[in-house]
DNA sequence: ACTTTCACCACATAAATGTGTAGGCTAAAA
DNA sequence: TTTTAGCCTACACATTTATGTGGTGAAAGT
């Protein structure tokens, strides 16, 4: 038996959900609000398997309330609930913790089936939401590193100067002259195209040199 | 009609996967290849729809075959196909512009679903690996900036730190003395637990505080 | 045999940096 | 009101770093 805890404002749709789900085999509905102003408390009162969260509420929101959830609780599923793939919802859900993400225009046969999935450890998403957060990814993650051609050498004193190493303590951890360390560095500068030490420490996160 | 192009090194499920693909209403497989090791002009001279993409392959293996194929093109859709849900594997093929990612074990049915979804732009996942691919976007994106209460002032001066700015450079474009800048600086070391700029700069990237 | 590249070392000077101390100002708490 | 706390500002001192100039030897490419 699958247990789940409703949040929807429009009474209609949570009337209906709460019927659709509770009349089903293997689910029950613990109960169904109209805000997730307490959502924290009503979660660890009602210890549920799955939340179904809508998105746009009066009060605190769905993206709240699935903070606020999940401040206290990651174990519990929660399937965000929307009427519109909106691009900043989703990026918002996805990053704190929802396990999925589905329009409200999803057939309920297939709302069972996802929120079984979801109950397993599934993640399911509506297709357009799917290929949101995958485009998401690829965006977020095409910095496309240039090369810059560190020597061996040179990444190791890149890597010491960014946790904050002195030139005397590079040297010494590197059995090398603080002279030796000041010329990779100087190398390194031309090589990154930058001239001081902090720009060449962003500049190797920003490229994700290390 | 879908066009499916297709890249597996194992014959037998080369050959079983272009009979099902190709016996199935609204599909047809343009080529099957043991490699990508040509992938790019293969996908320019065949023009498919959609590619099934296996991982593990001897020569280029699947995430190469991905790279070089998007390197020329966007529009074709990539389905990546594998035995494991391998973190590192989901990652890379994600962040490289996979439109999809599904086990071999998917059972046939399952299969073409995918490859039509794939071809009307969705982004069909097996379960676990949207899952993981939702982990992994939860982890890159809450490293729950601690909150170091830097001041308005200190906030400016640590950005500019980060720009290569010189203390110098700093003053004067904040209107106020270099040993001021200097005590702006110290009080961020304080704030941050750390006691040089570098690892300053260090932080505020990691900590995504700026 | 030649030049180029790379990792390494040295010295000197000016500039930048880390750190301790401290006053004035504002806002909130006692 | 006084106290407390945080922020912005400022100065002094010792150390570290940046910068420029010079050099060596070994390996790799021509």
């Amino acid at each position: 038996m699958i247990k789940v805890l409703l949040y929807e404002d429009s009474p209609q749709l949570r009337e209906g959900l709460t019927m659709l789900i509770d009349g089903s085999d293997g689910f029950t509905v613990l109960a169904a609000y109209k805000n997730c102003d307490h959502a924290a408390d009503e979660v660890a009162a009602w210890q549920p398997d799955v939340i179904l969260m809508d998105i746009d509420m009066p009060g605190t929101n769905g993206i709240e309330g699935l903070k606020h959830i999940r401040a206290v609780n990651s174990d519990v599923k929660i399937l965000m609930l929307t009427v519109f793939d909106d691009n900043k919802n989703v990026f918002e859900a996805v990053k704190n913790g929802a396990n999925g993400y589905i329009l409200k225009k999803t057939p309920p046969a297939k709302l069972l089936e996802y929120i079984e999935e979801a109950a397993s450890g599934g993640a399911p998403m509506t297709a357009s939401i799917a290929t949101q957060v995958l485009k998401m990814f690829s965006q977020m993650n095409n910095v496309q590193s240039e090369d810059y051609n560190l020597s061996d050498r040179e990444k190791q004193v890149l890597q010491l100067l960014v946790d904050g190493y002195s030139y005397k303590m590079i040297a010494s951890e590197m059995f090398i002259s603080i002279d030796t360390v000041r010329s990779h560095i100087k190398k390194i500068y031309e090589k990154l195209h930058v001239n001081s030490k902090s720009e060449a420490v962003a500049k190797a996160f920003k490229d994700k040199l290390l």
